[in-house]
DNA sequence: CTTTAGTTATCGGTAAAATCGATGTACAAC
DNA sequence: GTTGTACATCGATTTTACCGATAACTAAAG
């Protein structure tokens, strides 16, 4: 029959596998050797083939008995089919070198306040013990962070406990206390260990609205009545420390952000000293889990080197 | 469970169908939204997204009960997914284009002293007839015409008959007288019409080996005891008519090759007068038949229009 | 002309896969 | 809690792919 019109062959899908029988015809010029090619009997393929061809319409090989040739129609195909079957060859791959998930990407997030002082350690163990692994950083507030979790925009991110958010999962890392930062010569600096309440009358310094290391500070405030200075909000914790060498004021710092610094003295506080923990946030659903549960330790041994830096 | 290591699903190969729904998933970041728009049900849709994860060792998406989000490698795959689908649909779109045969191409041949002056009259007439269909035309000697014709080179052959060959068949065009070509003032000349056996006297000039032009004279000359000049071989028609025109000899010439020409006189065979007749060649199995159903009217009106001028 | 060896096409039965509908399970909102 | 809404799972059914045997055909050899 000529293979004009269309013949409803109740065929809705190509199959990859249609097509590999396609090339090896194509390749081999022969049905028989075809099938065995593709391991199967010949009446198989025979059959894929034919209802492949009625199923688009076309003759796709011009059959004699001592030779099968691709009509031009199946020269066109066959070029497509080609390009296919590379294609699906890469979505195994790439699905092969994702069987490695630490060889994949992987975006963590951190607010500016710790970011700028783990990023680059966080980097730096990543890079000896994953190697493989990209590592993509995201510093923003802790608000967007927690948004771009849930969206899916990162895998990760660092955040000051406590977030309420059911889809997502926390694990402690560590907890850091505050110093008070204050200008060399500050009537405070005499003292080694500094009691919160004497604090209460120096109004204290702090970030812009959105920082949740403004937040703490002010819980920390709230709890033991001290003061804040109102006219001052600095866009950075640098900016900040830059403020306090000036003698602007004085403020609480987080002990990641501690260094020796000229102008500055960095007192600890009597216990119960306020702390701020911070813990690492992923989606429950996460896909990554495994390559967290690697990352896991690392930023553990980071948080302990904190600690012992202290 | 997480999606490392490889489950032997027992798939074996991709489906478009799989992709499709794989698409609609990332598309509508929903499963039972996907599956309406897939016309199928989400149990079904969820079983097969699942079966190819299996397969492929990864998950192509995060699952929430809210939220269906893209994995890394799954926004990878589904770039894949989209590029075959594309190639799926250009197969189909070339099938369908394909339904019509008439807007193919057409691989032509005739042999050398023919196809000088068919060639361009059939160009006109498909032209105008079959305007969507590329010719492309071959002209070689006979045998290797036969040979491009039997190995799927070409699609059709004007050839001199006969041809024996099992797995081409042939429509006969048209029969075309041989006329004698002479010099002027050749003695032959002063007759209208010239009795063969009158052409016993003169040595005729034939074309080199191979042309099928020469075989056909040189069974005129065993026919009727005529003689062949073998110091020349003519490497074409043309430079045959300049030989004769430059009073070199005389020949056979078939009448599509004869036309008004100084120094030349032609003169018809007194019946019955030697011809050759032309058919067209094609393979029995050939895709393109339906497109020879439509070319073989043309070339019987080139037929008419051949016996006409004479 | 008959035989033989090689090809593709076809048929019936069987194994495997896709599909459906119903149900299970988890989560979020109220 | 309760309800609503999502995805996952299960068993039965339909559809599809597959095989083996065989038919139909061709080319070449006897």
């Amino acid at each position: 029959m000529e293979t004009i019109g269309i013949a409803d062959t109740g065929k809705t899908h190509m199959n990859t596998r249609d097509l590999q029988y396609v090339l090896a015809v194509a390749e081999h010029r022969s049905f028989s050797r075809a099938a065995q090619a593709c391991h199967v009997s010949q009446s198989t393929l025979s059959g894929q083939i034919k209802k492949l061809e009625e199923w688009l319409g076309v003759a796709l090989f011009e059959r004699t008995n001592r030779r099968v040739m691709p009509t031009e129609v199946g020269e066109s195909i066959i070029r497509s089919a080609a390009r296919i079957l590379r294609e699906t060859d890469q979505i195994r791959e790439i699905a092969m070198s994702a069987q490695d998930p630490l060889s994949g990407r992987f975006r963590i997030g951190a607010f500016p306040t710790l970011a700028t002082y783990v990023f680059s350690k966080l980097v730096s163990l990543i890079k000896t013990d994953l190697p493989n692994l990209r590592l993509v950083l995201v510093e923003e507030k802790t608000d967007h962070l927690v948004a771009m979790l849930r969206s899916g925009d990162i895998d990760a991110a660092l955040l000051a406990m406590p977030v309420h958010d059911d889809s997502l999962v926390c694990r402690q890392l560590f907890e850091e206390p505050f110093l008070v930062a204050m200008p060399t010569g500050h009537p405070l600096a005499e003292e080694p260990v500094i009691d919160v309440h004497r604090l209460a009358h120096y109004p204290l310094l702090l970030l812009e609205e959105g920082h949740c290391l403004r937040d703490q500070a002010l819980d920390v405030c709230q709890q033991h009545g001290m003061r804040v200075d109102q006219d001052v909000r600095a866009t950075g914790l640098e900016t900040l420390r830059q403020m306090v060498r000036a003698g602007t004021g004085i403020t609480l710092m987080p002990r990641v952000a501690v260094r020796d610094d000229d102008g500055i003295i960095y007192r600890e506080l009597a216990a119960p000293a306020p702390t701020r923990s911070v813990g690492l946030f992923y989606r429950k659903t996460s896909a990554k889990r495994s390559v967290i549960q690697r990352i896991d330790p690392l930023l553990s041994r980071l948080a302990a080197s904190e600690q012992q830096a202290a």
